[in-house]
DNA sequence: TGATATCCCATGGTATTCCATTTAATGGTA
DNA sequence: TACCATTAAATGGAATACCATGGGATATCA
């Protein structure tokens, strides 16, 4: 299964438009590579992303609950309704909406961060503070993981 | 499987018309883009909203119950005598009952919320403060639901 | 015949599409 | 290594299409 990795830093223009890396695109499931699904990341102030496919699984899961349950109510609101799905343009661009942009406190750069199943935008600013915080945490941590962790993990391979 | 999701907030004019965002009319099912069904929501001051596909499967799902019971007596009655079905002006706009504003409290401006296979129309500052309650309780009952896209930076594991 | 609902068209703003340019990565050749 | 050619990716801007909204005209029905 591919994963989203590596870091990409691309500018956002004045009509609010950013490429989303090409790789990013690329490690999309086939059928899903004309858009992502974007919505407020939940521990940090930074927009997360994911694909459509992911989406329809947890929504899926929400089906377990009782249809007029609370819970079902409670989760299908606060999941749902703050999902957005952005399509490309032509060149693999899409445009944030202000409330991403603005929770995110993104203005002029954005960085692409990839997770994994996931990937992130970031003000630059403030994932490069969150990636340091992140990689002491790991140092202090390591043990907890039960697999060895790679300590090179430092490339760029966007510009900046 | 397209799913209702994001929220929009549109104007309802003097007429008492508001645009259904072309969003969701895209999301209803093919041959079922000319009108929704929209109801007194459950458990909200909110009217809920869905197409006559997902009608068809909640009666069938009343067959749960024996034909001449109590129970599918009063959900049939709860449940199908409160329908509307609503079309769309050749704009994707609709007129909502007088009594339904009234019961969510709408008037000049409505709030569609996306939930999945349904979505809602608020008053739009009723929605602020459901969606702000409706997202403690989620946090609070996270761990109910194994949602994928959390899991990534969902336990307390090296991040804060 | 009023009142209400439906249809039609106009408008402004925004998002999408398309094309041109720039920049970066790659391969080949001298 | 220097140079050039080729491709892919990112960026910028102009033209176009779409959508929310307003209002007038027409139809429907007690």
């Amino acid at each position: 299964m591919p994963l989203f990795m590596s870091k990409y830093t691309n500018k956002v223009d004045r009509k609010g438009r950013v490429s989303v890396p090409a790789q990013f695109r690329a490690t999309l499931p086939s059928g899903f590579q004309k858009s992502v699904v974007v919505y407020q990341a939940v521990n940090h102030y930074a927009i997360e992303c994911c694909d459509l496919l992911h989406i329809e699984k947890i929504n899926e899961s929400l089906e377990g609950f009782a249809p007029y349950s609370d819970e079902h109510d409670e989760f299908s609101l606060a999941l749902m309704s703050g999902l957005v799905e952005l399509t490309f343009d032509g060149n693999g661009r899409m445009i944030l909406p202000q409330e991403l942009l603005e929770f995110a406190g993104i203005t002029e750069y954005a960085t692409f961060a990839g997770k994994g199943k996931t990937f992130q935008i970031w003000e630059p600013e403030a994932f490069k503070r969150e990636l340091d915080k992140a990689r002491h945490k790991v140092k202090e941590k390591r043990s907890m993981l039960h697999f060895p962790v790679n300590k090179d993990n430092g490339g760029d391979h966007g510009r900046e």
